[in-house]
DNA sequence: ACGCTAATGGAAACCGTTGTCAGATTCACC
DNA sequence: GGTGAATCTGACAACGGTTTCCATTAGCGT
C-alpha cells in the first residue's frame, strides 16, 4: 500500500492502479501525513519562535522580510514553515513542545524568555538570528555595530552634538518612557541593546557624553509610537538637532511629527532610521540598511543543511550605511561641549 | 508517565517532581509531539496555502495583514500556523499531503491551481478566503464589488470618462501587458476578475464603452511594477485623465511614474488604489479600504471553531470608499462620449 | 521436468505516545 | 486487624503509516 503511493517504481503499474482504485472507492484519504511523520521521523516542517508579540513582528517590514526569506529557503527545500504560537502574557511553553518540526528558528525574541529556553531543550537543530550567540547554536546576524558607528560618525561629521535617541523596547516590561542607564546596558533585546552601545561608544569618542543623551523608548513598533516618542523627546530637549531612531518605521512617525512641528527635514531636523525597508527608501530616509530577506533564507539554509555539519556555525551579514535626504548639518552651530 | 507531564493533578506532587527529576537525568527531551499527535489526533496547526508565489504574499501589506489576523487567531487558540511549501513551477502537490495539520485556510489561489484540489481532498475542514465559493466549503470574502462600484461611481461624478486600469495577474501565466477582454472575463484570480467586472458594469453604466477602456497587467506585484504599467498606460493613452489600480502599491508605482513624467496629482492625473494598506493612508491615496486584519481573523476563528457547525457559513466584510488627496476632477473637460 | 534466480506480495515489527484497566501498595479509620 | 478508598505500577492495545524480511511465484536456462 505505501508503495503505491511513494514508490511507483517498486510495483507493476497494474497493481498499482488496481490499489488506489480500491483506495479511492473505499474513501481512503491518502497516507495520514502524522503518521508518516512518527515512522519517517521527518515532520516536514520547520518551527518558527516569534516574539511573543505577534502583530509586533508582521507590522514590521524588516521582520517581514525575515519572514519571507525563511519562507522562501523553506519552499525551495520543499518543507513547511511552523509559527509556534508564543502567548503574550501566560508562560504557554507548551506550544513549543506540540510543534512537530525538524528544528527552530528563533528570531526577535527576548534573551529571557521562557519559550527559547523551551526551544532549546527540544533535541532538533535550532538557528537564532539577531541574538547574542548559545553555545553551541547557529547563528546568523548582521554586523550591526559597524555600520551603526558608521551612522554616528555621519552625523558626527555632518557637526551634530546634541542628539536624542527613539529606540524600541529594550525588555519585555513595558516602559514607554525616557531611558535609564540600567536599563539600556540591562536591555533583553539583543539587536536594541547592541545599536545603543554602538551609539554609545561612537559619540563618546567623539567627546560626546553619553550620560546626557536622551534616549526614549517604545514598547509597540508603530509610526504612531515613533511621533509620540519623537513628541515626548523633543517636548523635553528643543534644543535637539538630530534624532536618531534605532527603526525606519520609528523614524516615520519622527519624521510625521517634524512636519506636525513646522520643522523642516533635514535643515531643522535630521532624521535617521534603521533596517532599510521599501517605504524609507522611497522617501530618502537616512538609515542603515540590512538584507533582511537574505538573513532569513541564511537562516533557514543553514538549518536545512544542518547535519551535514558539526561545528556550529555564525554568518555576518553585511550592512550598509545608506544617505539620504533627512540628514544634512545642524540648523545652527553650537559650541561643540557646552550647547544647551 | 504521559501523566506526570500532561495531568499534573492525577498524581502526588512528590511523584510526579521524581518522575521529570529522572527522565531528565535519563535525557529524555519530553513527549514527542509528532507521536502525540498521531494518538489524540490532533496536529494542534492549521495550514494556510498561499499563492503558489510567495514572495507576491510577503511584499502586500495587504496580504501580510490577512496573515497577521490568522496567525493571531491561531495564537488565541494555541494552534501553530504551517505555511505550505507550494512550489511556484512544479504540481508540487505532496506538500500538501504531508503537512500535519487540522485544517487549512486558503487565500489568495487561483481557482485551478491543482494545489488547491489537493486541500479538498485532504479530510480535514477548509476556510476559503477571496474566492468564489466552493460547494460546502466555509468561506470569508468582501464586498469587493459594492465598494468598486462606489469607487467608479466617484471617479465618474468627478467627470472621468477616459480611464485606465492597472490589475494584478490575472492567470497563472505572465502577461505584462494589456489585457484582452477574453482574459478579462476568464481571469483565475477571483478577486481581480471581481474587480474588474464590478469596474466594467459601474462605467458601462455611466455611458463609457468599457471594451474602449486600456487595462494593463502587471504579474509581479511591488511599486516597480505599478509604475512600469503605468509608463505603458499613458504612452499608449496619453489622453487617460485617470488610473485605477486594483491594489495600492500598483497605486504608489502610479504615482511614481506621474510624479517622473511631471504630472500632478491629482490636478493632471488622478489616481486611485485599493486595499487600504498604511502607506497609502500615509500619503491620502483615494483608495477602497478592506479590513484584512479581519479577514485573516475571521477565516481563522471559523476554522477552529468548525465541527461545532454544521452548515458551511460565508461570512461578508464590509469594506469602505476612502477618499483621499489623489482624486479630483480631470484636468481638461473633454466631450463626454467622443473624447481623445 | 527440474533447479536456480529475480521479482513480487503479504505479514510483522516498529515509530512514541495516550488511554484503559487490572492488580498492588499505601494509608486512614473503624 | 480488617475494610475501603486513594494512589501507584505495569502491561497492553491502539493510532496509521513505513520498512524489513520472508515466502511465494514467475521466469528462465538446461
Amino acid at each position: 500500500m505505501s508503495n503505491a503511493y511513494n514508490r511507483p517504481d517498486q510495483l507493476s503499474p497494474e497493481l498499482r492502479r488496481r490499489v488506489l482504485e480500491t483506495a479511492r472507492r473505499l474513501g481512503y484519504p491518502g497516507p495520514d501525513p502524522v503518521a508518516r511523520s512518527l515512522r519517517t521521523r521527518k515532520a516536514g516542517a520547520v518551527g518558527l519562535l516569534l516574539t511573543e508579540n505577534l502583530s509586533y513582528a508582521f507590522r514590521d517590514p524588516a521582520a517581514v522580510g525575515v519572514l519571507e526569506g525563511l519562507a522562501l529557503a523553506c519552499e525551495d527545500a520543499g518543507v513547511g514553515l511552523h509559527l509556534v504560537p508564543a502567548s503574550p502574557g501566560r508562560e504557554d511553553v507548551a506550544a513549543v513542545h506540540r510543534a512537530g518540526v525538524d528544528g527552530f528558528v528563533v528570531y526577535s525574541v527576548p534573551d529571557d524568555d521562557p519559550h527559547l529556553a523551551a526551544v532549546l531543550e527540544r533535541p532538533v537543530p535550532t538557528v537564532i538570528i539577531d541574538q547574542p550567540s548559545i553555545e553551541g547554536i547557529d547563528r546568523v546576524g548582521p554586523d550591526d555595530a559597524a555600520a551603526v558607528g558608521k551612522l554616528a560618525e555621519h552625523l558626527v561629521s555632518l557637526g551634530h552634538r546634541q542628539v536624542g535617541v527613539i529606540c524600541m523596547r529594550l525588555a519585555r516590561e513595558r516602559n514607554d518612557d525616557f531611558v535609564s542607564p540600567a536599563r539600556q546596558s540591562g536591555a533583553h533585546f539583543h539587536v536594541q541593546r547592541t545599536r545603543l552601545e554602538a551609539l554609545a561608544a561612537a559619540f563618546s569618542g567623539a567627546g560626546v557624553d553619553w550620560a546626557g543623551v536622551p534616549v526614549v523608548e517604545r514598547f509597540d513598533h508603530t509610526v504612531d509610537d515613533g511621533a509620540s516618542a519623537a513628541r515626548q523627546l523633543l517636548d523635553a530637549y528643543p534644543q535637539i538637532t538630530a534624532v536618531i531612531c534605532t527603526s525606519d518605521i520609528l523614524a516615520l512617525g519622527a519624521m510625521a511629527e517634524a512636519e506636525r512641528r513646522g520643522l523642516r527635514v533635514p535643515q531643522d531636523l535630521t532624521v535617521t532610521g534603521f533596517d532599510g525597508i521599501a517605504e524609507a527608501e522611497r522617501i530618502g530616509l537616512t538609515t542603515v540598511h540590512q538584507p533582511v530577506l537574505e538573513k532569513g533564507k541564511t537562516a533557514g539554509r543553514l538549518l536545512l543543511s544542518s547535519g551535514e555539519r558539526s561545528a556550529p556555525k555564525t554568518i555576518t551579514l553585511p550592512t550598509e550605511l545608506r544617505l539620504g535626504r533627512t540628514s544634512a548639518p545642524p540648523r545652527t552651530v553650537e559650541e561643540p561641549w557646552f550647547g544647551g
